[in-house]
DNA sequence: AATGCGTTTTTAATCGTTTGGTATGATTGC
DNA sequence: GCAATCATACCAAACGATTAAAAACGCATT
């Protein structure tokens, strides 16, 4: 009860004093009240030199008491600026998108911007959409990761044309000149081959989810140069698209007439269909059949056999692809070089993984 | 070669036949090329009745011809409307929260709406900070889920004394009015015992992470009812708070001090940490010790064993709220009664739960 | 007292869109 | 034949913040 006092009163403090809501507060009725111009309390509020310091101390204190802060329409008309980026994504149920929001939300807030988000669901048309919607005006950056559809780019062109600045992360085209944050995608394929390759694997399999995408694969390059140095002749055959909704069953004979003994799941959303596959088709993962995942989800840990993954380091991307979005944004055009970023990945070896003779007992 | 050439064209006729695009289109433009007033423009582009039908034709067909869509600061601070709406939540590597979003952005977009993303990380001073930078005329309204700390509720409270549309899902207040959309978390936390009853469990525990929040534990007070219509004294001491970065373990040894036989994971978080634990203390899943989850990824049923979960209606969630926010946004007041959505949610049997008698071979 | 200089403040224009009031013919009604 | 009505389009005033340019002021120097 006494509690519930307390909380009371703390909520009329903060609701009653400071005048009645109904009335809007805005920069001129700081200005009346305090008797000067609304250019100088609009300087004072900017820290303008051409203030003085009394003038400043003034008209902050009355700002502060009425909570009152600029109508963003109003000067982002004036000045052009929305404080606002945007994120293009395929998708969020994903734990390496999700980390990369964690990221971009976190660099954004600190420095005063406002994060738009869009999923394109791995479509074209919806990317498309996304990108005409993102009028003149209403963003000032533009962070973005290709939908697996893309293979064309004039939307991106229209949007550049317009002087936005855009940042590309994870999935970024080739053949557009920007900013871009990756990860050592053709040496992880290269990588992942010989980790299984070492494992005793000689029979490698490399599982898309849906179709290839000609632009976003230094990753499957990186696995076909593996496995050409191995001297594995056709080695596109190795590659398998798994269609959304495969059955277990399906799923199980593909892995089976492939013969494979060591299969790569180039994203994490392979992870549950495949499990679910060798469990149904009685295929012992670890010792009949090893597995290497692109993926970020903690569960890997978990699971039995424990999964090898290739961990993104996610977060970071999302940071520093909004630091040089900002940094692109707030420094007007002072470098027409493209920075591309590469941040370094590492396998985590796991039970998935383990050389026969080491095998789970 | 052919390909690169027609993409070439394609290029070209969408970028450079729309006129130079340094010059910045905007409704004068439209108006002086067409020798009408921009008054005109306005009106037609907005499908007035003072507009002839074939003015309206002339200037829709150049306003395509020139992509124009108005700029939004001028139309948001001369209407006072940002076509924007913000999501606040805890986080969003939580496949819960990740599909709300989803279904948020589906509807938002279908309705041209924008939507901002804020995440609190479970902070009250972060959610906070986050309300306060939402400054008047930003944002048409808000959709929001608390953070686990926040007991209090002065800063929403601020935000609806301005007139902002809310809508609360998944974890409401219940101190406040306003739309909410919600499961039936009472109802589960009580069947969720009963389930584990069934199976045999009678030293039931309840995991949280973190503290517990008061104002959201309608599923902990189900929970609560459960037991205590079993007869069980003092209900509360099973219910258990797991830190953050407990070690495998400690959790182990807590788990064995209760001698629990059955545990609800109150959130998909814990999963992890918990399967960890009996691995490393040799506590076999489903035998010794069944597990229900309130989770919505899907490796639940690639765990093994697999888990038996609650699923919520996550993308059903964010439909759902969006919908009746939007409503709120755009018809002007006129209920003051506010709706509380109750959504369905089930409980997924699975093998962590499955009886004794049933155990996995 | 006039001049100049530096500081501080005000005036007024601007950003692009929307909209209530108004003007212009043309049409209709009495 | 004159007023009322209607369709159509324009004018000008918002919306709120910012910022060049101008003005006002204080103070010192000549």
């Amino acid at each position: 009860m006494p509690l519930d006092i307390s909380e009371g009163i703390f909520r009329r403090n903060k609701t009653f004093t400071t005048r009645s809501l109904k009335t809007k507060i805005n920069i001129q009725t700081l200005a009346k009240e305090l008797n000067v111009s609304t250019s100088t309390v609009s300087k004072a509020l900017n820290d303008s030199h051409e203030i003085s310091d009394e003038t400043k101390r003034r008209v902050l204190e009355l700002a502060t008491k009425y909570q009152y802060s600029p109508n963003p329409h109003a000067s982002g008309l004036r000045n052009n600026k929305s404080k606002t980026i945007a994120v293009v994504i395929p998708e969020v149920g994903n734990s390496f998108f999700a980390s990369v929001i964690k990221g971009i939300e976190s660099v954004a807030r600190v420095q005063g911007y406002h994060v738009l988000i869009y999923l394109s669901n791995e479509s074209f048309e919806k990317e498309r959409m996304i990108l005409e919607s993102l009028q003149l005006g209403r963003i000032d950056g533009l962070l973005m990761s290709l939908a697996l559809e893309t293979q064309e780019f004039s939307h991106i062109q229209n949007l550049l044309s317009q002087d936005i600045p855009l940042v590309f992360f994870d999935r970024v085209p080739q053949e557009i000149q920007a900013h871009k944050v990756v990860t050592n995608e053709f040496e992880l394929g290269y990588r992942a081959v010989q980790h299984l390759w070492d494992s005793g694997c000689r029979q490698i399999g490399y599982l898309l989810n849906g179709t290839s995408n000609s632009t976003l694969n230094l990753r499957q390059q990186g696995f076909l140069k593996a496995l050409s140095e191995k001297n594995i002749t056709n080695p596109e055959t190795h590659i398998v698209e798994i269609p959304k909704e495969i059955s277990d069953d399906t799923f199980f004979r593909l892995l089976q007439d492939k013969s494979f003994d060591g299969v790569i799941a180039s994203v994490e959303e392979l992870v549950t269909p495949l499990w679910s596959a060798c469990k149904s088709g009685a295929l012992v993962i670890a010792q009949e059949l090893k597995v290497l995942s692109f993926c970020d989800f903690p569960l890997a840990t978990v699971l039995s056999p424990t999964l090898t993954t290739v961990k993104h380091p996610a977060t970071e991307m999302g940071k520093k692809a909004t630091e040089l979005l900002i940094a692109q944004i707030e420094k007007p055009r002072k470098t027409l070089s493209f920075q591309s970023i590469m941040l370094q990945s590492e396998i985590i070896p796991r039970e998935s993984t383990l050389a026969l003779s080491k095998t789970i007992s």
